[in-house]
DNA sequence: TCATTTTATGCAACAATGTTTCATTTAGCT
DNA sequence: AGCTAAATGAAACATTGTTGCATAAAATGA
């Protein structure tokens, strides 16, 4: 485990166990968005269930956040803002690859702000891309 | 049957079955999105699994298009411009309700065009926020 | 209107994903 | 080391997505 894992997991009030380290370890080596699945795949024979909780805890804390990109399956990348719990701060847009099906986030890119139509109420926004990313092009 | 989902279907090229006029009326009375769950709640005993490919159907030949609001759960609204086999040109952002849940397509904005970054390319862009709507507000 | 052809349906079956309950194990603290 | 609160792992179940195949129905043309 790094040392930056263990860390994140501590300023975020989590306990360190085994799998939240292999966990997050894998979301600090990864640039892409990754699916439960994508995280099965790469830990091995990991519980499925424990899995699926730890994403659920690392998101409520702030860890991680989910990736909209228009496909069926959740996906989550690490939080590159100071969010906390129940708390995000992040605006960035989501780029999806029809290729190779990787969705990474765009930090570069913000979501615009717009006016909602007349007796609506905004929260949060969220611009996603589609098409072909840099490597499948 | 309304007029309207008979002509509907028959200019999609595609055959005037009950389902069909079914899941069409009902699109055509309701202005938020439908999710599969929705339209067996609403239609009653369906079979799930001709909805399902009636609903894959529609989407394929430009009848309905797929609203993309952050949620796992696929849902679905009617195409207000003249969207064809494959070719859909709904552009416009969805607003999600965390309140009600419900989905709707807001004609009146757009989605942006934006740069995607150097070597990707960007077929759609799609905006979607979350708040409340006017009914939960 | 009826026979033919093409397409849609309904059913079975299965895969993937999401979610809760509960007994057991473990992390963090004293 | 021992205590306590929290996390894990197993079982079980709900929901959704998906395919294959035999049957039924829609469109077409005589």
């Amino acid at each position: 485990m790094t040392v930056n894992a263990q860390h994140l997991l501590k300023s975020h009030q989590l306990r360190l166990t085994d799998m939240r380290k292999k966990v997050l370890d894998l979301f600090l080596t990864r640039s892409e968005a990754l699916s439960q699945n994508d995280l099965e795949q790469h830990l091995g024979k990991v519980d499925r269930i424990t899995l699926y909780r730890t994403l659920r805890t690392f998101e409520e804390q702030g860890l991680i956040h989910k990736a909209m990109d228009g496909t069926d399956k959740q996906k989550y990348a690490l939080c590159q803002h100071d969010c906390g719990q129940g708390v995000h701060h992040d605006h960035h847009a989501h780029f999806h690859c029809d290729t190779c099906g990787k969705t990474i986030c765009v930090e570069a890119i913000a979501a615009p702000v717009v006016a909602p139509p007349p007796g609506f109420s905004v929260s949060e926004t969220h611009l996603v891309m589609r098409g072909q990313c840099d490597q499948c092009n």
